[in-house]
DNA sequence: GTCTATAGAGAGATAGAC
DNA sequence: GTCTATCTCTCTATAGAC
C-alpha cells in the first residue's frame, strides 16, 4: 500500500533536517569552502544526489544557517530585553543563556556567523543577509540602549556604550571559538563576563 | 652583465616573502580553503607558476604563517613575564600590545590561528604544530602564573586561574574578529578588558 | 628568475534507473 | 524517495620556453 501525502511530507521535512544537521557538523569542522558535498551525505548516512535532490547547492545549506543562526541572536536579545529586572539583569540572563548554548552545538552557529562575516569566499545572498544594517547586527544594536539604561540605574559603569557592546560580543564570541578549538576547556562563570560592565575596586 | 649570487639571493628572498604577503591577505579575506593560488599569484602581481617556484602547495605557505603566528604569540607571552611591576602591570603590557597589533595587520594572524584550530581541512604538520602541549598553547599557559602571582599580590580576583586566562584570551580572539568582521568598530580600551581580573564595586 | 601552456585530479551538479 | 553513473568545470601542479 502506498505512502499518504502526509506521510512524504514528513520523510520529506525529516530528510531536509537530517541533511541541514549533518551540514553544520561539516561546515563547522572543515569550514564551508573545504566542505565537500560528500562529506555531508557521508555524514548523514545518505547518497550524494538524494543532497541535491533536497538542496540546489551547497551554498542554499550554508546561506540557511546563516539564516538560522541570525534568526536566533535576534530572539535571543529581544527576550533579554523583556526579562524582569535592571538593565544588569537583562544582560546577565542573556550572558547565562548564550553560555549555555555555547556548551552545546550553539557553538557551532558561532562558527558559521565567523565564517559567513570574515570570508569572502561566501554565496551573494548570504553577503545580503549580513550587509547594511541587517539584522546580523540586531543583537548588538539592541544591547547598546540596554547598557545605557545600566548606566543611568549607576549599576553600568560610564563607557561609550557602543564600545562597551562591542567588548561584549567580541568576548562571547571569541568563547564560543574556544569552546571549539578545546571542548574541555573551563569556560568561565557569567560573573566574569559581567565584570566588564563594572567599576572595580 | 649577470648578476652576483648575492643580488640572487636578495631578489629571492624578496619574492618569496612578497607571496607570504599576498597569501596572508587571501587566506585572511577567504579561508585556507577558498584561497585559490591564482588570488595569491594576483594579488602578489606575479604569475601562477612562480608562486610554485617558492613554495611546493598552498599548505606550506599556510604552515609557515602558523608557524609565524605561533612564534609571535609565544614572544608576547614570554616578553610580558620579563615587564617590570606587578602582575597585574605585566597584564597591561600584553595587553596593549596585542590590542595594537590587532589594530594592524596582525587581526589577521588571530583569524590564522582560529582557523588551523578549528578546522579539519588542514595539512598534517600544522596539527603537528598545534597538537599536544606544544607551542601554540604557550601564551595561555605563561600566563597561568602570572594571574596567580597576581592572586597572591591581592590584585587579581581569586578565580580559578586557568578560567580566567581562558576567558582573558578569548576575549582577546573575539575582539580580533570582530576587528576583521568590522574594521571600523571601536575596541574597547585595555582597561575594559582587564577588568575581567578585579573584584568589582 | 619568470612566464605560458597544459596535463591531471577532484568535486559540484545532473540524468535517469529503480 | 533514493541511488548510481557520469558530465563538466575548476583548480592544483608540472613542463618547458625565454
Amino acid at each position: 500500500m502506498p505512502r499518504t501525502d502526509e506521510q512524504n511530507r514528513q520523510i520529506r521535512d525529516e530528510r531536509r533536517e537530517q541533511i541541514m544537521q549533518a551540514a553544520l557538523k561539516v561546515f563547522a569542522r572543515r569550514g564551508m569552502a573545504a566542505a565537500k558535498i560528500g562529506d555531508i551525505a557521508a555524514e548523514a548516512g545518505l547518497s550524494n544526489g538524494l543532497v541535491y535532490h533536497y538542496f540546489k547547492s551547497k551554498e542554499e545549506m550554508f546561506s540557511e544557517w546563516v539564516g538560522r543562526a541570525v534568526e536566533g541572536s535576534r530572539r535571543v536579545a529581544l527576550y533579554a530585553g523583556e526579562q524582569p529586572g535592571k538593565a544588569i539583569d537583562q544582560l546577565k540572563w542573556m550572558t547565562e543563556t548564550i553560555l549555555q548554548s555555547i556548551r552545546g552545538e550553539g557553538a557551532y552557529l558561532f562558527l558559521i556567523m565567523i565564517q559567513a562575516m570574515t570570508s569572502d569566499a561566501v554565496p551573494e545572498d548570504v553577503k545580503r543577509l549580513l550587509d547594511s544594517e541587517s539584522k546580523a547586527s540586531y543583537a548588538l544594536l539592541a544591547t547598546v540602549p540596554i547598557i545605557r539604561r545600566g548606566q543611568e540605574e549607576g549599576t553600568i559603569i560610564r563607557e561609550n556604550a557602543e564600545q562597551l557592546a562591542v567588548a561584549y560580543f567580541s568576548f562571547i564570541q571569541g568563547l564560543a571559538i574556544s569552546r571549539v578549538q578545546q571542548p574541555d576547556c573551563p569556560l568561565p562563570k557569567p560573573e566574569t563576563i559581567l565584570r566588564i560592565f563594572h567599576k572595580i575596586l
